[in-house]
RNA sequence: UGGGGCGUAGCCAAGCGGUAAGGCAUCGGCCUUUGGAGCCGACAUGCGCAGGUUCGAAUCCUGCCGCCCCAGCCA
């Protein structure tokens, strides 16, 4: 995904392989796997690691699978294993036929499990779950001896073999493997291999009432694919001597678990059971909610594959917990959309400008550019006629220094229109301002020698009797917290909520809109970039999603002032 | 009071004993029929702190300090 140069440089990871490729660790290998485990939608912080992997494969010429750890059947769904591969997909990564599923392996844990019972090295145990912690000790004691680890085999074989045929309760026997309880190291401290959860898994069915743990499942998985480096976040550091045990003692292929720092966004919570929290409380309108950072939601927003990919190249890699600016993220679906979305026009808080001494029934075509940055996305023409819609805020009654809009007795320019002067204001009885009637410079058409005549400022507008009305959804981030997780006594993330998260508002916009496509981008000029819902709307009649506004220079002057 | 990690600018992040890359943000200026985009410039005598080694230290050593993770039959 990034370039082509010698990966010698770079992050900690590529030095780590570049040394085993050295040494000749794994013969000049290199094989990744991303490990979703189906029980959410994907959010950006995965988008971060499905980068990694991928792109750490391709630049080094290896491959990178997709394995769903599926290990815990009462959290995991299929609607989830759908999403996340079409997440994937989406983001432009293939793992072409390598699809796995840790429960693939059920049967070789089952007897590779089997295979260190035999060699002494795990033991049926029957305490329950609140002794097990009772002895595993505390951070700072060490723990005691489980009263069945010292179960002859045969006992453990037999035991073992009647948990895996249904004969124990949810809960009332574990295996687990025989290490060091005195292990300062807790994940040492005779963990938990297997459980037994009479529950329907979504692969297996009804096959297994045991299902193994996380770290029985997860490097033995690794191994049997032959994975060189295994790289997870940094919370598994911990586990990382239990992983390597694990393949020790079975002696099989050894994979270098490598961890970085997962990531964070200012503004954003990136736990999948705050996710869910928020979808379940019907806070947001599903995981692809607009306001949501999974993929599927950025995806609605307007967000691209590449915003996304080159994010992910930008944040870096390390192992420091940081958290990145939502600006960078922004900035990176700017720099995109800039280059590739088409210039439109649409007012979104419509005030009437009637133009006095234009032709009644006149209409105009005027031609305007689609892209200049792009100037392969060609022209297009704009009806133009006697009343118009222009932007409420571009007119001020009185205005303050360095606001180059329209006011009385002001010119402005219409883009790729005329030179416009306001002449009148409108209002009704309460005062309010309904309507501006201007006059046009018929010497200023856009193209015209007098049209480069200075004006402070250019409107954009849309022709009132062709407008299209559109629905438009205005963003903002979900959360008012910069840290949506720092929260007073007694209440939770959820009291962060922004209240002005969204709003709707009825739009007018140029009538070639029309025939917008879902999932379409465009910059409405001066105002932002939008994309049509793929959920809401209907042919003719779409609804926009602002993706991202655009930067607003006059909106910090006016800040400031 | 145990173990594992991490501290370089407002936010990220290079740097690997030879005198602090780059990006985002911010602030100036130029340009502009998008207050967009683009262009130019500014932005760490300083690398958590204190000592030490060295001709030379963000890089090596020692000692502190701060932050994060671990006591699920979650991953």
């Amino acid at each position: 995904m990034t370039n082509n140069d010698t990966p010698s440089q770079g992050n900690f990871i590529k030095q780590i392989i570049n040394e085993h490729n050295r040494t000749g660790r794994f013969d000049n290998r290199v094989h990744t796997r991303f490990p979703p485990e189906p029980n959410g939608y994907l959010h950006i912080g995965h988008a971060k690691s499905i980068c990694l992997n991928f792109g750490i494969a391709e630049e080094y010429d290896g491959k990178c699978n997709l394995r769903f750890d599926d290990t815990n059947p009462t959290k995991e769904e299929v609607e989830y294993v759908d999403s996340i591969k079409e997440d994937i997909r989406w983001l432009g990564f293939d793992w072409e036929d390598r699809e796995f599923y840790a429960s693939d392996y059920f049967e070789m844990l089952y007897e590779y499990a089997i295979k260190l019972i035999k060699g002494g090295k795990a033991y049926v145990c029957e305490l329950t779950a609140e002794q097990i912690r009772e002895y595993r000790g505390t951070l700072t004691e060490a723990g005691k001896n489980s009263p069945f680890r010292d179960r002859p085999v045969d006992e453990n074989l037999d035991l073992f073999e009647r948990m895996r045929r249904g004969e124990f309760p949810d809960g009332s026997r574990t295996l687990r493997a025989k290490i060091d309880m005195a292990a300062p190291n807790l994940n040492m401290r005779d963990p938990v291999m297997y459980r037994i959860l009479h529950a329907h898994h979504h692969r297996t069915g009804d096959d297994w009432c045991i299902y193994p743990t996380y770290d029985w499942a997860h490097g033995q998985s690794d191994s049997i694919e032959s994975i060189t480096h295994s790289i997870c976040t940094l919370e598994f550091e911990d586990h990382r001597p239990l992983y390597d045990w694990f393949v020790e003692q079975l002696g099989i292929h050894h994979p270098q678990q490598i961890e970085f720092a997962r990531l964070n966004i200012t503004y954003m919570v990136m736990s999948k059971r705050k996710l869910l929290r928020l979808v379940q409380d019907g806070v947001v309108d599903g995981w692809d909610d607009p306001r949501m950072p999974t993929i599927s939601g950025l995806r609605r927003r307007g967000y691209t594959p590449a915003s996304i990919r080159d994010f992910a190249d930008r944040v870096g890699v390390a192992k420091k917990e940081s958290t990145i600016d939502m600006a960078l993220l922004e900035h990176c679906i700017r720099e995109d959309l800039n280059a590739h979305a088409l210039r439109v026009m649409g007012v979104l808080d419509p005030l009437k400008v009637v133009l006095t001494n234009y032709p009644e029934e006149q209409v105009e075509e005027m031609e305007a550019v689609n892209n200049p940055e792009d100037p392969s996305a060609g022209t297009r023409t704009v009806p133009f006629s006697r009343e118009l819609y222009i932007e409420r805020d571009d007119f001020m009654e009185d205005p303050p220094r360095k606001f180059f809009r329209l006011a009385p007795g002001r010119e402005v320019r219409l883009r790729y229109g005329y030179i416009i002067k306001c002449e009148d204001v409108i209002k009704d009885g309460d005062g309010n301002i309904v309507e501006l009637h201007c006059t046009y410079d018929p010497q200023t058409k856009s193209g015209m020698p007098e049209a480069n005549r200075k004006v402070k400022g250019t409107l954009h507008w849309v022709s009132a009797k062709h407008a299209l009305d559109a629905e438009v959804r205005l963003y903002e981030q979900l959360f008012a917290k910069e840290d949506p997780n720092e929260v007073e006594e007694q209440l939770d993330f959820l009291s962060n909520l922004n209240p002005d998260s969204l709003s709707l508002v009825q739009a007018k916009v140029e009538p070639s809109l029309a025939a917008a496509e879902p999932g379409a981008h465009y910059q409405f000029e001066r105002k932002g970039y939008f994309t049509v819902d793929s959920k809401y709307g209907r042919p003719g009649a779409p609804v926009f999603n602002r993706t991202v506004t655009l930067r607003d220079t006059w909106a910090k002057i006016s800040r400031k002032q």
